[in-house]
RNA sequence: GGAGAGGUGGCCGAGUGGUUGAAGGCGCACGCUUGGAAAGCGUGUGUGCGAGCAAUCGUACCGUGAGUUCGAAUCUCAUCCUCUCCGCCA
């Protein structure tokens, strides 16, 4: 959510950010209840003066009746008018939390994803000397898939992962967690990308995959909630990713400076219902209702947040071509970045079965959009007391992370050679 | 699932209807003291909203939400969380 103050003084600004996001929000509107949400809550303020001033005189000796009389009158009329008060906020609150975070000044205005920059390729796309096949085609022919099982069992856009595959994730969820929570990979990649930033590493994190309305509302990320799963019995929904569930660890908290950033990488199976995407990408495990996904997530003072911003970008990089996958950068256009953020890069494995570029990665900057509602604070070395600055990024994806190895490293009988950098953590193997 | 106890400021902890935003302690900041430090002494030390150039003032906040009352941290109800015991269970 945006300060209300930012808002009143920068309205012009605002009301044209959110035509650039395409969100759909009438500040005019939202400035006129605000104001007399503050006239309203000034006549409410005078009116709790008086009935405790009316208080304060009665304590100890008999009340006079007059007094008593003054107070019933006021309580009536406080009560009506508070009535009113907390309508106006809600509303005004409404208003408020519909309104999308400022894009930073770098990020390109455009109208629909089709806008996004390239910002970078790293990489030609994987050459062969025979026609590449689908993840899906040779997980099958492995025996390392079953969807139609898993259609049994649960429905479309699940699936049964089997044999060498599930160990290829498990080395790549290994490789990944040894090289974040290793200083000397930080500071090489820092270096690398020329930024001077804390190399705190990051905590391994296996957090709840379940978040309360309130929370996950806060976080801004429960809509849209058709893509939610939502557990009747409870106030509870399966998140949709660890960012959901870590960036809200330190709801209604004050971190002390001197313990920033906090850099959590976790790891988190993640639930989408995917609704309004039937019939897209039904082959393989490109779209599933259920994935396996690391998460970074980081909590800095507000200064820091874009050098986070950058240096998780760097590291989605770094994890990218470890893997020897070709890539491309894509920088977010102000319509594709989403509502509480202010930059957003996605990454874009190639994938030789489909003959195209396709989404792994995210890095979402927030400010302190989020940390607002959150209320997640710091308090500074200066005594001051600020917002933190959130930001999220995709580690890997692990199903998609496979399918880019799949259909890149494929040979024509269907063996998969396994990237060097983990091969340590599948007994040294150089083949599936 | 059953029974019980409890949630107060950065922390500990008093407080069962009326100068209580909240005793006391710890911590922290500044000052005095000291060759320097510790101890000691003194002063200060929450957040949101609104008004004001500011000093400051008003108001709200004692897990959360409703209610009773002229007046609620204190009484009532609901709810969340923590702890103990029993049950169940990987």
């Amino acid at each position: 959510m945006l300060d209300i103050k930012f808002i009143r003084e920068n309205a012009d600004a605002v009301q044209e950010n959110a035509r650039q996001k395409n969100y759909e929000v009438n500040i005019t509107e939202l400035l006129k209840l605000d104001g007399e949400r503050r006239e309203l809550s000034q006549r409410v303020d005078e009116l709790r003066e008086r009935r405790n001033a009316i208080a304060a005189s009665m304590k100890g000796g008999k009340p006079e009746q007059s007094a008593i009389d003054e107070g019933k009158q006021i309580k009536v009329e406080l009560s009506e008018q508070e009535g009113y008060l907390n309508n106006l906020e809600a509303e005004v609150l409404t208003l408020q939390k519909k309104v999308p975070n400022m894009a930073a000044s770098d990020v390109p205005v455009g109208a629909s994803e089709d806008e996004n920059v390239v910002a970078k390729v790293i990489g030609d796309p994987t050459a062969f000397s025979f026609e590449p096949r689908n993840h899906s085609e040779i997980a099958l022919q492995r025996g390392w898939l079953d969807k139609e099982r898993a259609a049994k069992v649960a429905g479309s856009r699940f699936a049964y992962l089997k044999g060498d595959l599930v160990k290829l994730q498990f080395a790549i969820i290994q490789f990944v967690i040894d090289s974040l929570s290793d200083e000397k990979v930080l500071a090489k990649i820092a270096a690398d990308a020329g930024l001077d930033v804390s190399l705190k590493p990051f905590t391994p994190v296996l957090p709840p995959l379940m978040i309360r309305t309130e929370l996950y509302d806060a976080m801004d990320r429960l809509e849209p909630r058709d893509d939610r799963y939502k557990l009747e019995d409870d106030d509870l929904w399966l998140q949709g990713s660890a960012e959901h569930v870590m960036g809200s660890m330190h709801a209604n908290e004050i971190l002390d400076e001197n313990d920033l950033p906090i850099r959590y990488l976790g790891y988190a199976t993640s639930f989408r219902r995917e609704a309004g995407t039937y019939g897209k990408d039904m082959e393989g495990i490109l779209r599933m209702h259920q994935f396996d996904k690391l998460e970074m997530e980081s909590f800095t003072v507000g200064e820091d947040g874009l050098k986070e911003h950058l240096l998780m970008v760097a590291i989605q990089e770094y994890l990218l071509a470890s893997l020897g996958l070709p890539y491309r950068v894509i920088q977010k256009c102000t319509a594709d970045i989403g509502k509480p953020n202010a930059r957003g890069i996605d990454m874009e494995a190639w994938l030789p079965g489909q003959n195209q570029y396709r989404e792994t990665h995210t890095a979402d900057y927030m400010t302190d959009y989020q940390a607002r509602r959150l209320q997640t604070r710091v308090r500074r070395n200066s005594g001051d007391l600020e917002l933190i600055h959130t930001n999220d990024a995709t580690a890997f994806a692990l199903g998609r992370a496979m399918i880019a190895i799949i259909e890149n490293n494929q040979n024509e009988d269907g063996s998969i050679v396994v990237p060097e950098v983990l091969r340590n953590y599948l007994g040294g193997k150089e083949v599936l």
